[in-house]
DNA sequence: TAGATTAGAATGATCATTCGATCTTATGGT
DNA sequence: ACCATAAGATCGAATGATCATTCTAATCTA
């Protein structure tokens, strides 16, 4: 996930990335991140121009790595429905994979905490553009029904995501049936037929 | 939404809200919520115990508050489909009447600031009860497929969340066609039928 | 005039950030 | 091969600001 980083500013990263989750950010202390990562404060600014440039930079990286993640997924298939399976389903495997990122990403997407050039430059990086695109391709097609596709995008990255924090929080287990299941029903909702 | 308060709670429960929603809660400071609130640091403390009590009651009042809106809704439905309308209705409805209230619950929800205790109170309080109810009769009665009811209100509720969260960062107009669009698209994604 | 309410300065703790010193590493001259 | 030296990396104590909370005195109310 911080592949493109050095080892401290991993260690920075994925500590505070750490304590984020387990304490908030306002019990999130410089000198908490530095006494659990073994890099001394000193350092810390050495690497970082200041807390809330530690919190962007964590932000970019996990974005970042989720949006090739999922891109990765959208470019295997072939057909829509394939692209549709494959990249909704890396959605839903980095946040088994990775839940903390998850859990971050969550809750800081809409903080006046992270800068809104970091958001649109991530944005921009990420997989929104891209499933955007074939949820346009799919409505094009007549496989879609006729509603807006980045509002359609949003609605089933919302309903992953709500799956995703009940299976975090031990409301229900998530197996890979109940995963295809769920992204079936998704494709289903929006798909075009007869019945009203 | 916050009647049960006097005067005093009231101005400081509000502008809590206000500032965390504009600023994030490790910026919002007493001094501040006092000078915005016009209630003096002492007498803020002699309402509430403490930081952590004014934004756990805030949190008790906003879920409390929209519980009650939203059961109100189940009620006046007969039949399945009309309490599964008018329920999650209400639900976009308060997130677009009470952005603030919105926006802070779905920041807070899984927050470690917020006390199990009160999450837990409020859940039994609120409208998930409810809705799962309804979604297990629906299920029972082979209107809906055979999921896990909890999963499948949890992936509604993400659904809206987002669907509104988009709406409120400006992506998209709401209309009230597109409102009820989405949830037809929701009951028809979770209802049986011959086609896969 | 007693009790409840309000005010805001005082307190002590904690925090982000800075700074000067020490340690490590890489380089180049002998 | 060996050392001198400079540049970068690391450290943690010091700094000054800010914060939650307390306390005492003033004001209101019934």
């Amino acid at each position: 996930m911080f592949e493109n980083y050095n080892k401290v500013q991993q260690a920075v990263l994925e500590t505070t990335l750490n304590i984020i989750i387990r304490k908030e950010l306002q019990a999130t202390s410089m000198a908490l991140i530095a006494k659990e990562s073994g890099v001394s404060t000193g350092n810390i600014y050495h690497y970082f121009k200041s807390k809330e440039d530690i919190v962007n930079e964590l932000y970019k990286a996990i974005v970042t790595f989720n949006g090739e993640q999922v891109r990765g997924g959208l470019l295997k298939g072939t057909t829509i429905r394939e692209k549709f399976e494959l990249g909704w389903n890396r959605v839903i495997e980095l946040g088994k994979q990775y839940p903390q990122g998850f859990q971050f990403i969550e809750q800081y997407s809409f903080s006046p905490y992270i800068y809104e050039e970091v958001k649109l430059e991530v944005y921009t990086g990420g997989w929104c553009g891209p499933m955007n695109e074939l949820y346009q391709e799919a409505i094009r097609e007549k496989l879609f029904i006729p509603m807006n596709p980045k509002m359609m995008v949003q609605m089933h990255y919302g309903t992953f995501v709500y799956m995703l924090k009940a299976h975090l929080h031990g409301i229900f287990e998530l197996s890979s049936e109940s995963v295809s299941g769920a992204i079936r029903s998704c494709w289903n909702a929006v798909t075009l037929r007869d019945i009203t």
